[in-house]
RNA sequence: GGUCCCGUCGUCUAGUGGCCUAGGACGCCUGGUUUUCAUCCAGGAAAUCACGGGUUCGACUCCCGUCGGGACCGCCA
């Protein structure tokens, strides 16, 4: 690898951070780190129309949520700046001058309309969409006519018959003929230069050396190459990344998945080392069984050639899990500090901050049936509130109301003599009650954690009773036993 | 339609000519632990390596063709 690694991740801010956009900064992140290189964040708002300062925001705050720094752009500065493109439209021009001045690009009067006739005669007659060249080689005074008629004009780039290949890092040679691409457009009616051309200008003023980006810019490598070439720059070296897929296989979007960081994976409870670990996996293995990575591993690990070259389908259920292994794997004080703002209730907000102890216990106990850090909601409200179940819940499988309600009396008065509502002091009790009044465990067992978790699911009853104490448990417990003695047979 | 890319279990993938009667992970199923759920542990089903033809003593791996899927073909990025 050469010394100076730079590259770059250059999002549009026409819409909220794509969990795509998310997986390209990734490894061109991992790629910078790994080699000593620099990674910087370039915003293209050169759509007028579309960005949003709101978007950019989302943009910048998603990728420092990810843990995924740039050395240069946004926030930080760099000596490549500004970082933002509408902000460098004076670089711009000095290019398109010295492009029209060369004879390499030139002024075109066509309108839209003019334009789409043409497109759809060549489609019909099954040629690839071009245009023409009707404007390319006008005279001084066809262009005085028309600007005399107030006609518009955009900035097409010539393109000329010849082979362009793209000497790619992921997919190898791949060549393009440039004599079906047409001359393109570099800048709008309204001045406004387009993305192939700010792209390669900027990738050459900030001294990008590998572009690294989704395979559906291709294409655009070639028009690119050919732009660098007019202008004589050094071309980056290019890396184009398989897509990532729905589960019909076409390009993941809005409509099919879940594609907003911010939307559909922060505020869901999704933590950002089970994101990027999930990410990595989707077109990049280390080549061992590994699967787990911190990012600190990635940049020890990541190699670009280990890449691959197909397309792989998202798939939210092994995200489901992988971010549920973060979840049991991480600090006890972090899951309970990271869970607290998915509490959305305040008065119940209010409790655990006035008993951030008793919260850790909570926590604890369900820590490993955290999906999210969304789950905590539905997890841990019985804690704070007396539970509402119906009377048949509190009934064990095979068994029955009399025998719930033995269960209940058994329970609550051996629990009544115990003052001591540890773990091991309550299991030995119970069981012994229970076997004394010629109950099964599961009976007496399953009656008493529904009385206090109103729950079918829940954490065990022991560990219940411990973080309830003696006066909460009993007072449950016989609640229970009015709402069993009330069920009708 | 044209151009380009891709093709190993349902999904993510390992595999670079013999170690492959194809390995791992998610999901699924069974059993164990447990009072329930989750966790954890043990096991299982699941890929004629898209298909056909070469090359070779030998092909998932190399070559050719076919088929299938996708991306791109904007005064969006």
């Amino acid at each position: 690898m050469p010394d100076n690694i730079r590259v770059r991740i250059a999002p549009s801010p026409t819409g909220k951070f794509h969990l795509g956009t998310a997986r390209t900064a990734l490894f061109n992140y991992l790629f910078a780190k790994r080699n000593n290189g620099s990674f910087i964040l370039r915003m293209e708002d050169t759509d007028a129309e579309r960005s949003q300062d709101q978007f950019a925001k989302d943009i910048i705050d998603g990728l420092l949520w990810l843990g995924i720094g740039w050395d240069e752009g946004p926030e930080v500065g760099g000596e490549f700046g500004p970082y933002y493109q509408k902000e460098r439209l004076d670089k711009y021009q000095v290019y398109i001058d010295q492009l029209l001045e060369s004879g390499a690009a030139y002024k075109c009067y066509c309108t839209p309309e003019e334009l789409s006739v043409e497109r759809e005669k060549q489609q019909k007659q099954g040629l690839a969409p071009k245009y023409s060249g009707k404007c390319r080689n006008l005279s001084d005074e066809q262009h005085q006519q028309y600007e005399r008629d107030g006609r518009t004009f955009v900035i097409r780039f010539k393109v000329d018959p010849q082979k362009v290949v793209i000497d790619d890092l992921i997919r190898g040679k791949v060549e393009y003929d440039a004599g079906l691409m047409g001359d393109f457009v570099i800048v709008r009616t309204d001045g406004m230069p387009l993305f192939v051309f700010t792209n390669t200008i900027d990738d050459y003023l900030m001294k990008i050396s590998h572009v690294l980006r989704g395979e559906e810019h291709l294409p655009n490598a070639a028009k690119q190459i050919l732009l660098a070439e007019a202008l004589n720059f050094m071309n980056p070296q290019f890396g184009h990344l398989p897509l990532i897929l729905n589960a019909d296989r076409s390009k993941m979007s809005k409509r099919k998945n879940p594609v907003s960081v911010t939307d559909d994976y922060r505020a869901k409870g999704y933590l950002p080392e089970a994101l990027i670990n999930f990410l990595v996996l989707l077109g990049w293995s280390s080549g061992t069984d590994q699967e787990i990575f911190s990012m600190q591993e990635l940049i020890q690990e990541f190699q670009i050639d280990r890449v691959g070259k197909s397309p792989s389908i998202f798939d939210p259920e092994k995200l489901l899990w992988m971010n549920g292994y973060y979840i049991r794997n991480s600090d006890l004080g972090k899951i309970a500090h990271l869970t607290q703002e998915f509490i959305t209730d305040k008065e119940l907000q209010k409790e655990i901050e006035s008993d951030v102890q008793r919260y850790l216990q909570v926590i604890a106990l369900v820590q490993d049936r955290l999906k999210t850090l969304a789950d905590v909601k539905s997890l841990i409200t019985f804690f704070y509130r007396k539970p509402e179940y119906p009377a048949s819940l509190l009934i064990a499988r095979k068994s029955d109301k009399q025998r719930t309600e033995k269960a209940l009396t058994v329970a609550e008065r051996t629990l009544r003599e115990i003052d001591q509502y540890s773990v091991d002091v309550t299991e030995v009790s119970l069981r012994k009650a229970a076997q004394a009044a010629e109950l099964k465990d599961g009976e007496l067992l399953w009656s008493v954690r529904v009385a206090l978790s109103g729950s079918e699911a829940s954490p065990g009853v022991f560990e219940l009773l411990e973080i309830f104490g003696k006066d909460e448990s009993l007072q449950r417990i016989e609640t229970a036993l009015k709402i069993i003695k009330s069920l009708r047979e």
